[in-house]
DNA sequence: GCCGTTTTCGGCCCGACTGTTTTCAGTCG
């Protein structure tokens, strides 16, 4: 992830190769694509940086091996320029040129970047101009009316970039999926209701399921003559904070917290989130797009704006190879598209009712909307390729194994968590509180071992109860225990085997975000070697947009969880999925399913209401290629009860 | 900077909107 302020290039303390990570790479590659678009360098090597950060993000293979073997440029978008940079790094720890690169552009101007219509060429002359170098400096030089004279530029530029300042600081850049979807449906809600309108919906990151959104896009569906009614009633509704433009086809918004009155299902987990951002008085905004098409053109432009961008390069590229020519309006066969552009051109466009008919006119089925991410989704699409995997759903579960009572840090007792899983039609739920060593500010919130034995015996009474009272349910009795810094667990062993299973989950953060990837991923598989040890909670640790995780190398911890599997000992890997997680993140999900080892969508929940959040797990998970059979908690209590005890 | 079954140069996805111009560049998605 890339932060704004003061970039350094890593200097590693290691004495010997690798001397830099896989991860630190990625981030130099993309700091080194926005420090040199703010130098004015041509937009196209600019893009070959950031394709080589995705590129080596996405890769699978050791790193190290590749470099040693000199294999590096054999990777497809990694050449001589961006794959010598990789190799001096990882073999020297040292970066060339690149120092230069870093000392000449002042952090400020990243900042400025993130101002809305300012981009790295404007920024770029407000700095060579005036000297301009930082948000304040900017705001001084609009303020003294320098920046307006300056060609190119003008009074509603110089007073945009003032607006734009004082938004900054509403506005987080990227917000978390449950938020943004909360949003997104109550605008697409509000809008559907406008007369004229015949469909709204939800497309961008929102639609694909990201862990964090950008903005809302919202397509809609409405005769050409209605366009200009219906675009004034969406520029009147409630819960606008701006309106940053509109056209005959586009209004671009700004939201906040008024958008969300009235317009979630009463009782719903939304009603919740809704309640919580009120409460906390919040008044954080999000950027909504909308685009208005006739019907005829609906489905064009949902695909385009549902994205990726990358996916959708990919799509022209396959209608270019047909002789044909995609974009929002429309597939147009070449010789009819001529001159014409836009609405005009949509005349031309072969007919599809929906995305589906598109795909199939470029020969590919249908790619459901989370795995648009040119992550191999094209290729898998292609007819003659092996299918498309059919994901998961939400009603495929039927329990999770990371869930909290009132014996640790949850608010409610084992019979109310039992309960709310039964409502959920869950045939099980497996209880893990804290281990006995986790405190949080002096308080000791784990179970101590003494007390363990207690919890037990009330599971085991309840079993009964439903047992005997031909209930299908049942609590499996386990632990989130801590993975101490060394790699050992929580607990003595005596005390680990009562349990069904163990999810392994580090929580002093602290020593592992001082240590380099290498120690870290000894120390996490030797946890995971531990042959109590069934489930990896929360792998990295993050709190999305709050903290990043502790540094490993998850493919080698993955591959190490493969082969334990492989020699039938249960190893499973969990997706957190409280949508302040959402960790282990979906780029890995494939790769764990590959290699053979079992995905765990776990709520984490502290209380009851806390269960319903594996439904941003199940999108974590689709996002991540996931069916049905690659999950642990879909399978059946019988199942599970075999595997636990093999 | 990367890429190549029209390979070592000349492409690299494409259109709307804005504010600045007087025919277009920059920004955004």
């Amino acid at each position: 992830m890339v932060k704004v302020g003061g970039w350094t290039l890593p200097k590693s303390r290691r004495q010997e190769p690798p001397y830099v990570s896989k991860t630190q790479l990625v981030d130099v590659l993309e700091q080194i694509a926005i420090l040199l678009e703010l130098s004015g360098a041509n937009g196209f090597r600019v893009r070959a940086y950031q394709n080589g950060s995705r590129t080596l993000a996405s890769m699978e293979e050791d790193l190290f091996t590749i470099v040693s073997e000199n294999r590096i440029v054999e990777v497809k978008g990694i050449g001589k320029g961006i794959g010598g940079l990789i190799t001096e790094a990882v073999m020297y720890g040292t970066w060339g040129g690149m120092q230069s690169l870093y000392d000449k552009i002042p952090p400020g101007l990243i900042e400025i970047v993130g101002i809305p219509g300012l981009g790295p060429k404007r920024a770029r002359i407000l700095h060579e101009s005036l000297g301009v170098d930082s948000v304040e400096s900017l705001k001084a030089a609009c303020e003294l009316g320098h920046v307006s004279p300056l060609s190119g530029f003008g009074e509603k530029s110089q007073q945009k970039y003032l607006d734009g300042i004082d938004l900054l600081r509403r506005y987080q850049g990227r917000t978390r999926m449950d938020v943004g979807l909360l949003y997104g449906r109550a605008l697409e809600e509000k809008i559907s209701k406008i007369k004229g309108v015949e469909k709204a919906q939800l497309a961008g990151s929102a639609r694909r399921r990201r862990e964090t959104i950008g903005d809302l896009d919202i397509v809609v569906s409405s005769q050409l003559d209605q366009h200009h009614e219906v675009i004034q009633e969406i520029l009147s509704l409630p819960g606008i904070a701006e309106v940053k433009g509109y056209g005959e086809s586009k209004v671009s918004l700004i939201l906040e917290q008024e958008m969300l009155s009235n317009s979630v299902e009463s009782g719903s987990i939304d009603e919740r989130l809704a309640a919580t951002l009120i409460e906390r008085n919040s008044d954080a905004t999000i950027d909504a797009q909308v685009r208005i098409v006739t019907p005829d053109t609906f489905p064009f432009t949902l695909a385009y704006f549902t994205g990726s961008k990358e996916h959708n390069i990919r799509m022209r590229q396959e209608a270019i190879n047909r002789g044909l020519r995609l974009n929002e309006f429309g597939l147009f066969p070449e010789n009819l598209a001529g001159e014409s552009i836009g609405m005009e051109a949509a005349k031309h466009t072969l007919k599809c009712v929906d995305e589906s008919e598109i795909y199939k006119n470029l020969g590919m089925n249908w790619v459901p909307p989370e795995m648009r991410e040119d992550m191999g989704e094209i290729e898998a699409a292609s007819f003659s390729k092996n299918p498309l995997p059919e994901l998961i759903s939400p009603s495929d579960l039927r329990g999770a194994f990371h869930n909290h009572t009132v014996y640790s840090d949850g608010a409610n007792t084992l019979e109310e968590m039992a309960k709310a899983a039964q409502l959920l039609g869950w045939e099980y739920l497996g209880i893990a509180d804290h281990s006995e060593t986790l405190n949080i500010g002096g308080r000791q919130i784990g179970i101590p071992s003494d007390n363990v034995l207690n919890q037990s015996n009330e599971i085991n009474r309840l079993n009964q109860i439903w047992s005997d009272q031909n209930i299908d349910f049942r609590l499996f009795h386990g632990s989130e225990c801590d993975i101490l810094a060394d790699g050992k667990l929580d607990y003595p062993d005596h005390i680990r085997k009562i349990f069904s299973h163990v999810v392994g989950s580090v929580h002093a953060l602290g020593s592992w975000r001082n240590r380099d990837e290498i120690e870290n991923t000894e120390a996490l598989i030797r946890a995971i070697e531990d042959p109590t040890f069934t489930i990896l909670g929360h792998p990295t640790g993050r709190i999305l947009q709050v903290r990043e995780g502790f540094p490993i190398d998850m493919h080698a911890v993955i591959r190490r969880m493969g082969e334990l599997n492989s020699e039938g000992i249960l190893k499973a890997i969990e997706i957190n999925a409280s949508p302040y997680r959402l960790d282990l993140d979906w780029r890995l999900c494939k790769f764990a399913k590959e290699q053979n080892v079992p995905i765990c969508i776990n709520p984490d929940a502290h209380d009851t209401n806390g269960l319903e959040d594996v439904w941003y797990g199940v999108q974590i998970a689709r996002k991540g290629w996931l069916e049905r059979s690659d999950i642990l908690n879909s399978r059946t209590s019988s199942e599970i009860e075999s595997l636990f005890n093999h």
